[in-house]
DNA sequence: GTCTATAGGCAGATAGAC
DNA sequence: GTCTATCTGCCTATAGAC
């Protein structure tokens, strides 16, 4: 049921990840779910509605993927490493952090959206700082977590911005050093 | 001379690093500079030979204010701190890095803009190589200097993009821990 | 839920006068 | 360098039929 919004917020989600939320208009995403850009309204009344529509789905499902994480019995690096290939696969495909990608955007977003927007990044940071304070030994640096975790977290989101432009995946792979070293 | 050039890339500068480069049009610049957008075009042709000006001018003055860093006789530690000032300069404003907003929508660039871009991010990170290589007796981390100058400024980066939906400045200030930590 | 039809406006861009 | 005028096309959004 509702086969046709899922499609929707599919394909939105896809290229807000790819162009971001001004490179496609109703009509794109009509066309190629093969119905009338008035029948997307009926889904979405405005385009702030369908951003704030794909800012919670995607929160949703990135938290279940950290929830994942947080189940293994792994080690602090191994957790961290999870993490940091979750951010790898957004770049194999090519695409921007969902969250990443509007932020840049943030003026056209309503407050709701904004306010999704901080969950989003509130509720990362906070996942790896309680993670950092589930293995207090193996964290092997002076930093305390919170700083840490707000480190790691920057530095994923720019990584991604950096290596989508660059050739390589040399920011990421600096990102997986730095978890390297302050872990045991 | 030049003077309504200049002013039109001032004013498209602020723009892109508050909203993006989608969020106006050549008929905004013109309206706030006083001209006709058919004017505009006779400044710059289309409005990716505006975006790669805007590039070249910005990378131009970054490159300027690391120079200005590299000239004065301070410790490692005060080096990246003043880097750091710059970026907290700009959100300071609002804003993020002109290249870091145009780095999330890079497909509306055009080759040789995407290729400004990553000569920006690499300029940008080989400065901060060469700065943690000049001071080799006071890096205190494992981490190399080419990973390090990645992480550091993917973070900062990052840290703009997250600090700007964000209520405080704590990724930018987390990012000065860990300044303060790898550095004597 | 999807359609046709359309309103009403803005976009990038160009031609040619001054 | 700037203008007027204009082309062509896309945009968001709505009304009302089916």
């Amino acid at each position: 049921m509702n086969k046709t919004r899922e499609q929707l917020e599919a394909l939105a989600t896809d290229l807000v990840q790819r162009d971001g939320l001004s490179s496609f208009s109703f009509r794109t995403l009509a066309d190629q779910v093969g119905i009338k850009s008035a029948s997307v309204h009926y889904h979405f009344p405005a385009k702030a509605d369908l951003a704030n529509a794909l800012i919670e789905e995607y929160s949703e499902h990135f938290r279940g993927d950290l929830e994942a994480i947080s189940q293994r019995p792994d080690s602090l690096r191994v957790k961290l490493e999870s993490l940091i290939a979750i951010f790898e696969g957004v770049l194999a495909e090519n695409k921007l952090c969902l969250c990443g990608a509007l932020a840049a955007e943030a003026s056209s977003l309503d407050e709701t959206g904004q306010r999704l927007l901080r969950r989003y990044f509130d509720a990362s940071v906070t996942w790896i700082e309680e993670t950092l304070e589930a293995h207090p030994d193996q964290v092997r640096t002076p930093i305390p977590p919170p700083q840490l975790a707000r480190v790691l977290f920057s530095g994923l989101e720019g990584a991604l911005l950096l290596d989508r432009v660059g050739e390589d995946q040399e920011h990421l792979a600096a990102m997986r050093a730095l978890v390297h070293s302050v872990t045991l």
